[in-house]
DNA sequence: TTGAAAGCGTTACCAG
DNA sequence: CTGGTAACGCTTTCAA
């Protein structure tokens, strides 16, 4: 026989399928006896159960969707390894959602989450935009939003402390011996470039710093904008905070482009401490953001979620990741 | 009323059930007048089928696994963004699987796919490990492996030409003046792997050259072992071609850490074509695989494969994308 | 602790 | 072309 039902196996076990049912999702609701020889006869026949029918049935299933904006950006694609790796553990599958920062996408995934009885989903929204179409479908369903702080305390959230790791970086340059700091800010609109561009600007202060901002001129290639800001800068800045690890590299390639080399003309400090800044040219140093913590506390989030636990605010520090882009400066 | 029901919608359009759900799934069935008054009061009731129920019924859902060794390899999460992209837009939804090149848990993403009533899988098997478990569960003909040239002629594949890429890659050296050219074979086991280093071997004798293979030594890590390889070989190679863009930019790395620079002191052209190389440092000359088409042919043959359509062998060409990692041998 | 019956929201099949 | 009936495989009452 080929897919056995429920019923084969009560029919083999001699019980009526309800028990067989609630061998699987009540075991203790079941003698141990009965239990045992239940589930041995399963095994026997290979029986597993249709997570469509129990979904049809109990209303729930266990897709989870991972709703991120872009999947090649690396900090992502991390986020999701560590996210399905946690899901798969607690016996979820994850349905990859990239929305390329568009609502109506996100809108679509979030009805599509609906349609298919998920417990909970997870969301890296990219910016604002993502956090509308929440609204109007998040909070009546469950959703863990993560790296973005939410206004509404009801939705659970994981994050990383900005100011923590932005004073991390500051405070590595100037042992350094670095004094003239600039700040990259990349493409703005979400919501971390924010946090980490006051961070910025607030702890340079705090450090008697003035806080140089590299703006690339509209329309310009982002990374070459800021390589023109950075030439033009007077006193030049002996090294450069980048908002995070994706900036950092293509700051770097601009720079070498034009014969700048790092960090012997210039210090460069990513944040986000990808794996793949360690086969960088040079070796990105970078504040580290936990992101296999990140994706695992999701997914525990999501499951107290069901267990109609409070909904929490996790803030996770990052740490510093040493490697060969920064050094004293020249002068 | 929050969901309505097939039957919320047959009542307020004053037909039975079964033409409202003909109305959906088989248009042409049902008469022109009937069907638009159907489809129009189900869009006024917000109505949206559940495709949990349709797929216990029909046995067969819109859920497509995506099964991938890994996801944080550019490779991979370019060519998930790409396939799921393709997916979206007729219908289905990407389930995301990361193997970590496990034999085991391909086996569980399978069943998994099996009791979800998944029409069709896509694979980008590792190693060939993988598809052992893919024999095993008797799925062979609803799956899409990828880059990956497969013995059963009745499994559909999508390729791209390794011996027409390695060519592309020997020839522009070979127009830039070099003639020690080295191969960088990088982590062996996989079948592209295989495939491109024997092109390799061929394409360098057919052009009269001695196929230089840099093989690490085992135990070391992969890129330092190739670099100590390249730097005990006399005559020194001014070219290598690294097996994918993954090992090109750990060898540059490597490189620059211990002083050489690319493309002064050694031209590196590396195999993917991945958006990345325009951010690296130097910007990565490559190979490039058409990732979006193979994505998008994936699946478009799964889609064949329920209409009973012959499994195709697409095999795709790969192209040439020259950027800043290679010049004229500096001797 | 177990059994029986009634669905969950669809589609398949047979009549008309 | 449309309507009715019976499933799909499970969980959830409610009774025993």
């Amino acid at each position: 026989m080929n897919n056995p039902s429920i019923d084969d196996v009560a029919d083999a076990a001699g019980v009526h399928r309800s028990t067989v049912s609630r061998a699987f999702s009540r075991p203790e609701a079941v003698r141990t006896e009965t239990r045992e020889h239940v589930l041995r006869i399963a095994a026997d026949l290979g029986y597993s159960m249709s997570p469509v029918a129990r979904a049809l049935r109990s209303k729930s299933s266990r897709l989870v969707p991972l709703i991120v904006p872009d999947i090649t950006n690396p900090f992502f694609s991390e986020l999701a390894r560590t996210t399905a790796a946690a899901a798969e553990t607690r016996g979820y599958h994850v349905i990859l959602c990239i929305t390329n920062g568009d609502a109506d996408q996100t809108a679509g995934y979030l009805s599509a989450m609906q349609a298919m009885y998920s417990p909970f989903g997870v969301v890296a929204p990219s910016t604002k935009i993502d956090l509308d179409a929440l609204a109007r479908y998040g909070v009546e369903n469950r959703v863990v939003v993560l790296d973005r702080v939410e206004d509404d305390p009801t939705i659970p959230t994981v994050t990383v402390d900005s100011g923590e790791g932005i004073a991390l970086a500051l405070e590595h340059l100037m042992s350094l011996g670095h004094r003239a700091i600039a700040y990259a800010p990349g493409i703005v609109g979400t919501h971390t470039a924010q946090d980490r561009w006051d961070a910025f600007r607030r702890t340079a202060l705090v450090h008697g710093l003035s806080p140089t901002v590299l703006q690339p001129a509209p329309g310009n290639e982002v990374s070459a904008g800021i390589v023109d800001q950075w030439l033009q800068h007077d006193p030049r800045p002996t090294a450069i905070i980048a908002s995070n690890d994706l900036i950092a590299f293509a700051l770097i390639s601009e720079l070498g482009s034009r014969g700048v080399a790092v960090p012997r003309d210039v210090s460069i400090i990513g944040f986000d401490g990808l794996d793949f800044g360690a086969r960088f040219n040079p070796r990105l140093t970078s504040v580290r953001q936990p992101i296999a913590e990140m994706g695992r506390i999701a997914i525990e989030l999501g499951d107290k979620l069901l267990f109609g636990e409070q909904s929490a605010h996790i803030v996770l520090r990052p740490t510093l990741l040493l490697r060969s882009s920064t050094q004293e400066p020249s002068r």
